[in-house]
DNA sequence: AAAATAATCAAATCGTGATTTAATTATACA
DNA sequence: TGTATAATTAAATCACGATTTGATTATTTT
């Protein structure tokens, strides 16, 4: 009485990570609707059953999806109260690092497509705003320490996007199989941010 | 007697410039000749003009001129011998970053749009060396500290891709006329990053 | 198993934008 | 000055790719 497959149609999921695989190969605009379709036997003509809005819109929803999980991720961790702000921060970055090796299409969308949802005046407003949610997970964490004197007094906002920005990147370079796992990296990039935040090893002197 | 304006004509470097500048409003596949041509005020088919490979070619030496250029600068810090390797880190730090600010639209290009460049199989292999080069220089300096002591033991080519992705990200959030100067935030992020080596602030304790 | 609905396809549309071409104007040079 | 060369233009060309349309085929629902 074995169930039949039941994998006959594509649904929306599909598509949006055939998308995010093409947008890392080719970027968004270089990739075509029939490259996308391709990805999951389909013709171009059929995406518009599950997207009627198009092609901008299967952007909005990778970019979307991708960063409310993220977020939602980063967010159980931070709302942990058994953790102190060192080890929170620990825990983010490794939550965060993990999710970008995981899922680099998406990731590698994260990083270069944005720009692109970005001209979109409506839905600039909204993913503008998740955006500010989720860097304000670490700019909490963060301002947390150095008020609990765990870290030295940095400059929070910059110290968030350093941080975002080498995460980022990893999304970019990162390669399955390459010298190091995510989770070595993750803990290779923890210890050095946690080493910046360090109150003990102050900088050295300037000029 | 005063010497007539002689601001007649374009110059390719005039050109590069634009293009980069519409390259970073738009994208390399959203900007079109024409928007490059209007930012020097000629016509599409006049770009033509001085580069007869097209806009290709406008981006792949958009890409060449910026890194060769910011390569240059860094490896004269690197180059000097007068420096112990935190100053000089913190020199070749502050030197990009700087570098970045001063010029956006490269910047922006420099992260945004090597990917592009990257499907052309010949400009492909000579743009990884270069930027091979460029990385090497920051591997090159954090190695020397380390053997002398004064950094402490980290994964050399993920420290350097850390702070790498940490720059190139300011190269996309600073706008002039913001909360800090370019000045102001090399020093803080060179700060990070020499406390993030030092060999005295050992990371806290792995769970 | 009809009827209704969902998925899919193949073949138009339709606009856009890079590149080419054939002139035209400006500049340098001898 | 007049001729060669450099810049520039306006008007094609030309291809490509997103979207639309009108069937066709599957899948549910009752």
């Amino acid at each position: 009485m074995a169930r039949k497959p039941a994998e006959q149609s594509v649904n929306r999921l599909d598509i949006l990570l055939a998308a995010a695989n093409v947008f890392r190969r080719k970027g968004y605009h270089g990739a075509k609707m029939s490259d996308i379709a391709a990805e999951v036997d389909l013709t171009a003509g059929s995406l518009y059953h599950h997207f009627p809005d198009g092609k901008q819109q299967i952007l909005i929803e990778v970019l979307n999806e991708g960063l409310d999980q993220i977020t939602a991720e980063v967010q159980a961790v931070v709302d942990d109260n058994t953790l102190m702000p060192d080890e929170k921060l620990r825990k983010i970055i490794y939550t965060n690092i993990l999710g970008l090796t995981h899922n680099t299409s998406v990731a590698a969308a994260l990083v270069f497509e944005t720009r692109t949802i970005l001209e979109n005046p409506e839905a600039r407003k909204a993913y503008l705003k998740r955006r500010d949610s989720f860097e304000q997970l670490y700019t909490q964490v963060i301002q947390e320490g150095i008020d609990a004197g765990i870290f030295r007094q940095v400059d929070v906002p910059i110290f968030t996007k350093t941080i975002l920005g080498a995460h980022n990147w990893v999304g970019v370079w990162y390669r399955e199989g390459g010298r190091l796992t995510g989770e070595q990296i993750a803990d290779e990039m923890s210890n050095t941010f946690l080493a910046a935040l360090s109150p003990i090893g102050v900088p050295a002197a300037k000029n």
